[in-house]
DNA sequence: GCGACCTGAGACCGGTCGGTCCCATCCAAC
DNA sequence: GTTGGATGGGACCGACCGGTCTCAGGTCGC
């Protein structure tokens, strides 16, 4: 039961690059063979299908990259400036992160016709991104930190939505300066239009 | 000369849904058999490649969506306004463009690790569509309808950026909130940061 | 250190991939 | 109406696809 799931871990770790570079499609099975220098049999013993091994792939991709975009994000006090943590974590963390860019996007791309499956696992993935920041902001908005008048989910639907695109841009065009013009951006954004005014925060009770 | 490029013509309009949904791999010559109705030697005989099909695909499926995003904007006389119906026929111009979302997002990713000619012919679409919004932006400038402060270049990237993450969300989710948020962001983020103060306009010179 | 079980190699499977080629047919110019 | 090139069908190719299965050898509990 030990060596075994060793492998399995390892077959996971190996085979997450391939698959966040290539696609599902694009992952052959003699990818994966090379990538992890076992054979056919060896990967199949550990995982019943294509599908299992990319699915158990994407968790570990994303898991990794939530830990990156979340990393030191915890023991900030100020929800805001939480939030511009997480924004400015997206940008700083793509080197600890597996090969190929955000799986999510990929992902979703890759299956967005066809592989319900893995379709389904990008769109939870979003969610619990999103849920993540959500809970944030409204955190901010009970604390008088960010502004009453902010819709917390459209907020965290906003930064995914500009991180994700901004993400994709850099990478067809390989330069950072999209990316980095996106979290400048989103940084001004929640400064002047989320993050309370200093002078209301009780004040406006009296 | 007449019939022959009339077909090709045919395979092409028929294979970019095809490749624009199931990206290049996903894409088998069978789907595209099916699609116009020929056999492969009827295909082959139009293409040298199926890479040349796919290319000719994606040209044919940008130049839908770019006539699209830039539909009834030429007479537009003020250039913020101008930016401001190309965000917003971003959103509502959906049903016209090919099925499979944006052809540039799709072969942007599909393409971002390999297959160099595609990627190439996505890089290319991309810098056409911010050359354009940035050669309007500038007009602005040099018209005092846009801020001098502007950056016309970063404007266009932080608007394709935006747009473009917020369809990927929209797709995901199956809903068009993501992308009508983006719309609604950008469209205030044009009229509160980019328009020039109409008291302005000639007026700091005195 | 023995025995049972876990592990992984590698041959093998049918199917499909992208691509080639020959030839019948179609079409259009004369 | 004839002819010659344009067109498309479909058989064929080798490679490779995802997946299965058997069996030798390694690993582990006892």
């Amino acid at each position: 039961m030990r060596k075994g799931e060793q492998t399995r871990q390892e077959i996971i770790r190996k085979a997450a690059p391939i698959f966040n570079q290539k696609g599902y499609d694009g992952a052959a099975l003699s990818d994966l063979m090379r990538a992890t220098g076992l054979k056919k049999g060896g990967i199949y013993r550990h995982f019943g299908s294509k599908q299992q091994l990319a699915g158990d792939a994407f968790d570990h991709a994303w898991k990794i990259a939530m830990d990156t975009r979340f990393e030191g994000t915890e023991q900030i006090p100020n929800t805001v400036d939480r939030l511009k943590q997480i924004v400015r974590n997206f940008r700083d963390g793509r080197a600890k992160v597996v090969p190929g860019g955000c799986p999510l996007l990929n992902t979703a791309i890759d299956c967005d016709d066809g592989n319900p499956k893995l379709r389904a696992k990008a769109r939870q993935a979003l969610s619990s991104w999103l849920e993540r920041m959500e809970s944030i902001a409204k955190e901010g908005k009970r604390r008088g930190e960010v502004r009453a008048d902010v819709d917390a989910g459209k907020l965290a639907t906003l930064i995914a939505s500009t991180l994700e695109g901004s993400h994709m841009v850099s990478r067809l065009q390989k330069e950072d300066a999209p990316r980095d013009l996106a979290v400048r951006h989103l940084e001004e954004y929640l400064e002047t239009r989320v993050r309370a005014r200093k002078s209301k925060v009780g004040a406006n009770k009296s």
